[in-house]
DNA sequence: GACAGTTACTTGACAAAGTCAAGTAAAAGG
DNA sequence: CCTTTTACTTGACTTTGTCAAGTAACTGTC
């Protein structure tokens, strides 16, 4: 069991060990990828287009952080594959607005289905009490640490 | 508050959404490199060579997954840089000992101080009872899914 | 309604990261 | 011994990501 009131110093190695925990974590479920020929950049994509209407390739290097270079060679590629469907917006001739066709959809649908299977897999072994536990501590983790968020615009300017 | 006993889908869901959640704030954490001349590779291979004493270039390439001739070059990068000292072992002529000089100590300390001061700033706006469940919902997770590891070996399979 | 500035994208030229195959030299296991 | 395995290196390559420059369209603003 935990200590009860860990110092500022315990804290932060404690969360650093959990940050290296759950990375190599994450990085199992990284992998679910890796028995495809899709990419976890295809990926990212294809779930960012599925997820908002018609959007742009503008939109898209604003939230993953991709060049604009970078990833329009990506979305000619994810086109000429027919996985990506790139339509001229009717309001604004500068943008193209993106969706998935039936084939992008299947992709997509099958990558979320070996992720919820692995991710039920990781779960199998623990019992409901126990799954709860889990779930409660993850939102106990998500509610923290967002409240930074909201309280110090802290560290966005680390890059020059 | 968080409902008591989410059932399988729910959990799973849940599970993945912190997935999500988690991976972006560790982004974060990762940038700490942005703003030195050293890639996120070098520095794990830099850490690896300060945890594990007369590591050899095969023991790093297992440990991290590396391709043997990714990690050969990055050495000899990392050596003619005189990052790290390859001494030849006097047991096997085949491998070399791995150690960082005293250089490499000072970027590996230096990049451990500012990953504990990101991790500080994230718990800054934390009391003192909210760190302490911060700490515990990461054991507690923790705890959970390395009993998985434990009772089952599933899913190392995964890669043909 | 012209024109300066910005935005959306594309293209070419590169650099960095990572992979594959083949080879050398040493060690290990018969 | 001598076959197999291990540790590493080298060369050739692909993938991934970046930078700079350019085109076309939109957005002010005077």
């Amino acid at each position: 069991m935990p200590q009860s009131r860990p110092n500022l110093p315990d804290a932060i190695a404690a969360v650093r060990g959990f940050n290296r925990f759950y990375t190599r974590e994450v990085g199992l479920l990284r992998k679910t990828f890796l028995d495809t020929p899709w990419t976890l950049g295809e990926m990212r994509i294809l779930y960012e287009i599925r997820n908002i209407e018609n959007i742009s390739a503008s939109d898209i290097a604003r939230e993953l952080e991709l060049d604009a270079a970078y990833l329009s060679r990506l979305l000619a590629r994810l086109v000429a594959k027919g996985i990506v469907i790139r339509t001229p917006s009717a309001t604004d001739a500068r943008l193209h607005e993106l969706a998935l066709s039936d084939y992008g959809q299947t992709i997509v649908n099958a990558a979320d289905d070996r992720q919820a299977a692995l991710t039920a897999d990781m779960l199998a072994p623990l019992s409901a009490a126990e799954r709860s536990q889990l779930v409660e501590a993850m939102a106990t983790i998500e509610t923290l640490l967002s409240k930074r968020r909201a309280s110090t615009p802290t560290n966005e300017a680390g890059r020059q």
